[in-house]
DNA sequence: CGACGATTGAATCGTGCGTTTGACATCGGC
DNA sequence: GCCGATGTCAAACGCACGATTCAATCGTCG
């Protein structure tokens, strides 16, 4: 897992700064190199000097918010599991210890918390599009191990049917983070504006029931149209 | 509503076909105009004879599909609504009202139907983010129209909380639309290979139990960590 | 001070982009 | 048989991009 390490000041400090603020606020294909240095006030040639090359930039961008986010989930998890030192984990706490890392990482950045919220949101939301290999190896991780967590927590949810749902929980919270404030516009503000920490929780609560679905044996069974299940 | 005609054949036809092909497939950004045109071996001044510009070729793509799948959701909706003629209509069915026209209309499509789906994926997905505006009309309508139905359905739940639940939705289908063959990297092929039309009822299932939590009597209160929950 | 590696700066490279131009082909209607 | 409308084409335009060059400057240590 490689170490990003920073300078506290100087230009290659700035140009990190500036980066990390355009590629939340634009997107990573929508920033250049000129913008980057234009909002550092440096010339364009120290992008390529400090940092190699465009895309070696923004890869450490990536890793510098993607790494402790992921070790802080796979901390979380390790807790809660050894809280519950055998025994089956309650839903809610695992999707905790996936979401929550968010919420204390954002609060820990440099970044306001809204390009944090955004800049997470891209990075989770482009993988698989050409993304650098180490950057796919950090979610392939999270993925696996919070899959077995949860395989442990619903054992009586089929293999395929957990996977899908895990998919749904993912997209669920990616699109949270990405289109946080657009979701205003389009409700006339009947979303209100919650601190990130409740809607989490609102998430939490939504992606456990999604999740347990069919396991409870007082729930009655729900009648879909067309909709055919196996199991 | 906007109409989107276009010839049977000629090249305006081999260009748009091309297109919606590239723009599928790599995403909207990153086709050209050499690149359609070099797939569609015309020339690169046609695209600007045919459509004006390259943001006009992609306006009338994304309209062209975006337009039949809100049709026949809002008609879908309206079906359920008179069928269930004032009664509360189960939720299950509005949301197949939602989301089941993505493969009716993937079936109708001459795009194969994993570029269909990756094309109407983006679609959703790059709301907000410098669409033209009758893109983003088009999902302004939808989300008010099937959260006034939802708001039926779920009569006890909080408007703030439904609409962040509808969110959390929307969310996680343009995650199934867009990553839908990631995810078998991702899980190691343990997602099986089940159709559209599976994973679309699995997931109708998903998002019926979230939108639901804690509306059912007979549920037992759920129990987060610093889950704090405002209903 | 002087030397030397680290850093900065202006200018420039080659490339690919969306778009435009103007010459040329095709063809139905008077 | 000519006309204008409709397409097509190679070529070029102006621009922005990431990257590179090379001289100038800085900071530090002998």
């Amino acid at each position: 897992m490689r170490e990003i390490t920073l300078p506290e000041s100087g230009s290659k400090r700035k140009l990190f700064d500036a980066a990390q603020q355009l590629f939340a606020d634009k997107g990573f294909e929508a920033v250049s190199v000129r913008d980057i240095t234009q909002l550092a006030n440096i010339n364009v040639a120290a992008v390529n000097y400090h940092f190699g090359s465009r895309d070696a930039l923004l890869g450490m961008v990536m890793m510098r918010y993607l790494v402790p986010i992921n070790e802080e989930r796979l901390a979380r998890l390790e807790t809660v599991e050894r809280k519950w030192s055998g025994k089956a984990v309650p839903l809610e706490e695992i999707i905790d210890a996936f979401v929550r890392p968010l919420a204390t990482q954002a609060r820990k950045s440099d970044l306001s918390e809204r390009l944090f919220y955004k800049l997470a949101g891209r990075i989770f939301a482009e993988q698989g599009e050409g993304m650098p290999a180490r950057i796919e190896d950090q979610l392939q991780q999270i993925i696996e191990r919070f899959t077995r967590s949860f395989a442990k927590a619903l054992p009586t949810v089929a293999m395929e049917e957990l996977v899908w749902r895990i998919h749904f929980l993912a997209g669920g919270m990616i699109h949270l983070l990405t289109h946080q404030d657009i979701i205003h516009r389009l409700s006339n503000g009947a979303s209100g504006t919650p601190t990130m920490e409740a809607t989490l929780s609102r998430f939490i609560r939504y992606a456990a029931a999604g999740l347990r679905e069919g396991t409870e044996p007082a729930e009655p069974a729900p009648k879909g149209p067309q909709a055919t299940f196996d199991f």
